[in-house]
DNA sequence: ATGAAAGCGCTAACAC
DNA sequence: GTGTTAGCGCTTTCAT
């Protein structure tokens, strides 16, 4: 015996067959308190730890998922990411995280990797410019979760944007603004970004451009405050001069010298339903079309915004 | 042929034996142009896809990373993660990762649940409490590297600890400042805690309690915003009343509105040295003993100090 | 209750 | 240059 321990070390040094041995790591039944006592004494003396590879090739599947993600650097996704872990981790799955910095080959790249690694499903927490990856995928018929965004091809769990936007929306006409703008950057995700801006135009805002805004909404809570920090560095204020609202709800925006007046998203529970229905496609237990679960954003008033003209 | 093609139905497919299929996918040599033509043909015919399982389980060695960190919400680690990630994936590696939130039995989980899976080795960037698991991961010669902190029993690449507090404590010295307290979180690696701690007195700070200090060096930038925020709510203003210098050198931290001074790490050269180390250990290119590498921290001096009663 | 044997998909000698 | 064969460590019938 070179090397780690096998199952088949640990069936000599207890003197029984390797198939008795796999029955009593698996915790089947049907094996004698004796051998079962024998097993477990040799397991410790060797220090045997199973072999995962072998375990999910012969049983054709494995316990990880894969976690697609466009920037692990923004917190709200390093805590999604977080929690998405801790919820896998729950069900005896492992997690393979993949960044793709909003770049669609790499994207395709990852993904391409998590198939070789044959993973049970995968969890898509932003998507690069084109969604075609999905169509593979689905093609496929790769279990998949989209979380904290939407997508009709699979199962997903996102917070309703329009009615997020909405909120955001109708906080500023309340607070008396006409000149509304939308601001966005590379790195989120196209179609949450589109929907965003839809129905930023349908709740009443009239699109201006920038630096003739009065208030502005960001894509998400990254591009808002890094907003303010620029607006501020041109010498406009926040909120006397320009109000700014972001999206998501990271625990940064809190903080006094912040005070970011936000839509947030409820991480947790992205995280918990992301895994749920991800793990009831992997294990077959629902066959029914993709699922759309849609949870209610949250509008968080704090400093950012303020009545126009005050 | 039900499920996934395997090596064997390109084999069929393409008239020649599996492991003929086994050297053009693995692109070795001596292999016709012919039959090379016909399995690239067949390969793509079938949309076959190599089973990393089966190919790691015969070659003893799997193609993934494990990366342990303890809080994936800190930006600080957010960024190294997928750092780490991007120079991993470069060589052909996976990333596994597990967030231990601190807590030992976490991590001691995690860290069984990836040897389990046979990872080729380990990058641990947050320890919990007590370092015994670093112990087991050494005797049993599984390649670890530590990243952002140090140990002398595995490779590792951290910036140096003692001159960023010494450089956090003089820069506050010379500003005047004479009762100086140090800040920490339950979430900060137990060890680098310690270093930073005694360095901390030993450049020269008088320990004060935090109530009474004038200048605080926070364990990192999270912390220090965090205290920040606190002082600020009861009534203390930073830096008028008190100095805070944070450790890290997060992104958010540059925002005017934080403008946190700070000693900067710098993550993409950790980030790259650590898993150029990690590599280099599974390749077994190089025995040596442990490794150990410090990088220079910076300090960025911003507004969150100022000379004592100015 | 237990063991023998086949095989998961692949690589790597070793023959031809 | 190509095929045959023997495993990698495990699970799972199927006998006994």
């Amino acid at each position: 015996m070179s090397g780690r321990p096998t199952i088949l070390d640990v069936a000599e040094r207890s003197g029984v067959s390797k198939s008795t041995v796999s029955s009593v790591i698996r915790g089947a039944v049907g094996v004698s308190p004796a051998s079962q006592r024998r097993v477990l004494a040799a397991v410790a003396e060797l220090g045997y730890r199973p072999n995962a590879l072998a375990r999910q090739l012969v049983l054709q599947r494995t316990s990880t998922i894969g976690v697609v993600v466009g920037d692990l650097a923004n917190p709200f996704y390093g805590e999604l990411v977080k929690l998405l872990e801790r919820h896998a981790h729950e069900i005896g799955f492992t997690t393979a995280v993949s960044n793709t910095d909003g770049h669609a080959d790499r994207e395709a790249a990852r993904i391409e990797a998590l198939l070789e690694q044959r993973v049970a499903g995968i969890a898509m927490l932003q998507f690069s410019g084109d969604r075609a990856a999905l169509d593979g995928l689905v093609a496929e018929g790769i279990p998949v979760a989209v979380v904290s965004s939407t997508d009709p091809r699979v199962d997903s769990v996102g917070v309703d944007e329009r009615r997020g936007v909405a909120l955001a929306v109708e906080h500023l006409l309340q607070l008396g603004h006409e000149r509304i703008a939308y601001a966005t950057s590379p790195l989120v995700d196209g179609r949450t970004n589109r929907a965003r801006y839809e129905t930023f135009l349908r709740a009443g805002a009239t699109d201006a451009p920038l630096d003739e805004a009065t208030a502005v909404v960001a894509a998400n809570d990254i591009v808002a405050i890094e907003l303010i920090d620029s607006l501020e560095r041109a010498g406009r204020r926040v909120p006397d001069d320009v109000s700014v609202v972001g999206f998501d709800g990271i625990a940064l925006g809190a903080l006094s010298r912040i005070g970011l007046t936000t839509v947030a998203q409820p991480s947790e529970q992205l995280a918990a339903h992301g895994i749920r229905m991800l793990h009831e496609r992997i294990e077959g237990a629902v066959d029914e079309p993709p699922r759309q679960l849609l949870l209610e954003p949250k509008l968080v008033v704090r400093t950012t915004t303020a009545r126009k003209d005050r």
